[in-house]
DNA sequence: GGACATTATTGCGCCTTTTGCAATAGATAG
DNA sequence: CTATCTATTGCAAAAGGCGCAATAATGTCC
């Protein structure tokens, strides 16, 4: 195949111009540029396309024909190419988020509305769920999780804000049980934990003095995968939960939760965006993130 | 415009295969060739075709939509390729001709017959007249002359055969008027031109022995541009004509004219076949060239 | 978990290709 | 015939492409 684009659009210039110096001039090169360009395109395809004197440049039957098909393959090269950089730069397209269960339910329906109706031209896409999907292989343009480190590595993250956890009980729990007083209190404790199937999960309290961290090992009489049903077990006096405030923060101004080791912070675990790896993000995820960026900055987290 | 047709189909290799390093071997180049084409196609277009990192490549929307797009694009630029091709080497096409009115008429209706029954995919279009058009204003592929130098220097041709001429005059005319014995004779006879409106013609005699070339001022009493109705005006009694022999031929056998000035020559003239400037010709003219070549060798001119 | 293998990328040297300029041959207009 | 414009080609300089090797990243297999 004729490897030089270029040389195709120097054929249709001269084509057009009638001439290989008239299309040398409106291209702004020079005259044997424009003979190399159409002689390599000819021996390329082994067919004479003009039949030329220095005077007089026709199209052959094969230039003719060549041109008529070629110009609107090249033109529809053109707007191929456009429509490839609108991508970049232009807010259209179709957007695949996964965001946490929880979280979308709680917080998402309000800006993606308003992300809806400021870019009409944006498909969106939405899948909650806790687990760590791989971005790639679920073909996601964008994944919201709230974690404390990325767990893909071939993706790229944006850390968007802190989320504060709690470590919360019901008072008639901590009546009958006792309210610890340090986190080794809590192996005698019946602990709720979020986890999935497989995996435990470790709670880690830093001494709000020192700043030393205190593993806790404490004994699981429940785990589930969902906050929300987290919270209502420990306000159905289940036991101690370490949960993000805002899945609880209703609860505690109701007093059907009270905070425990107040003071001891879980390790920081931050809303955090992963993305495929892109060097520079589409508009699209872009404007996205920001909009999201945004609604959670008023947020109480 | 990207420029380079060999980056994109790299990129659609690349696509196919899933990765750079599949596609570098299937195309049998280095990895890096592949890494540089598609990061220049990216960043001629400002936008990621690819997400990737070492271990998985995947499109990316901008990708996908370039990948569908290009994939029927690319396709049909080979196939405007070949169709220029077969123009080199098929027999196909258009071949438009020019011929001599007199010679088309008595000669052409067999060779060009069976040129068409051998070649049903060459349409043939044939104009027959005396006048020596511009090849390339007109847009022939081919003009036949018989003529003795080439006209239209941006034009390249062929000698195919020669064409004998002779002086004739009917046996009645050369009874009332005598028969010359030398070309200044001739000054005093009713000469029959072959002729343009504009132009006069000379006859330029050669002596059969000394080779010396005599040029000859007739008066001219009777001109025209068609040798058939030349050639009826002698046999009508109207002088002397300087006509190519096959169109005298069956006059001279059946007694209508005689042959004057016998061993005396007129310039020798050639059937010509002129070509638009073609490097090398197309494989339709070549063939029809061949092909009249073929059939005038066995006629008697 | 750790060694291994594979991958995409990039720096570098080499080589090919391209480019513009000037010179040449050709062709038409006045 | 002269003058002007044209397409082409030779040439030297510049640019760009090429593969190789080294590097960093990442998934896999034992």
């Amino acid at each position: 195949m004729s490897g030089q684009l270029e040389h195709i659009q120097t054929f249709l210039a001269v084509a057009d111009a009638g001439g290989f110096a008239r299309a040398a001039r409106k291209m702004g090169n020079s005259a044997s540029s424009v003979t190399r360009a159409i002689s390599d395109l000819e021996s390329s395809l082994g067919v004479q396309l003009f039949k030329r004197t220095t005077r007089k440049v026709a199209l052959t039957q094969a230039g003719l024909t060549y041109y008529q098909r070629m110009l609107p393959v090249v033109a529809e090269i053109a707007r191929i190419d456009d429509s490839a950089r609108a991508y970049q730069t232009d807010l259209q397209g179709r957007l695949r988020i996964s965001a946490p269960l929880s979280f979308g339910t709680h917080f998402l329906s309000g800006p993606i509305a308003a992300f809806r109706r400021a870019h009409p031209g944006i498909d969106l896409s939405v899948n909650l769920t806790d687990r760590f999907v791989d971005i790639m292989q679920a073909d996601y343009d964008m994944a919201l999780r709230i974690s404390g480190a990325p767990a893909d590595r071939s993706t790229i993250w944006r850390k968007i804000k802190p989320v504060r956890r709690s470590l919360v009980a019901s008072p008639a729990y901590l009546a009958g049980h006792g309210t610890p007083a340090h986190p080794s209190d809590l192996t005698a404790h019946a602990c709720l934990s979020y986890t999935h199937l497989a995996e435990g999960e470790v709670w880690e309290l830093s001494d709000p003095a020192t700043g030393a961290t205190h593993p806790v090992r404490q004994t699981f009489r429940f785990a589930c995968n969902n906050g929300d049903l987290l919270a209502q077990m420990a306000i159905a006096d289940q036991g101690i939960a370490l949960l993000p405030n805002f899945l609880v923060a209703d609860a505690l101004e109701r007093g059907q939760l009270d905070p425990v080791l107040v003071g001891w912070d879980a390790p920081e675990i931050w809303l955090t965006a992963f993305y495929p790896p892109y060097q520079k993000l589409p508009a699209a995820m872009d404007r996205f993130t920001a909009a999201i960026e945004q609604a959670v900055a008023d947020l109480p987290l």
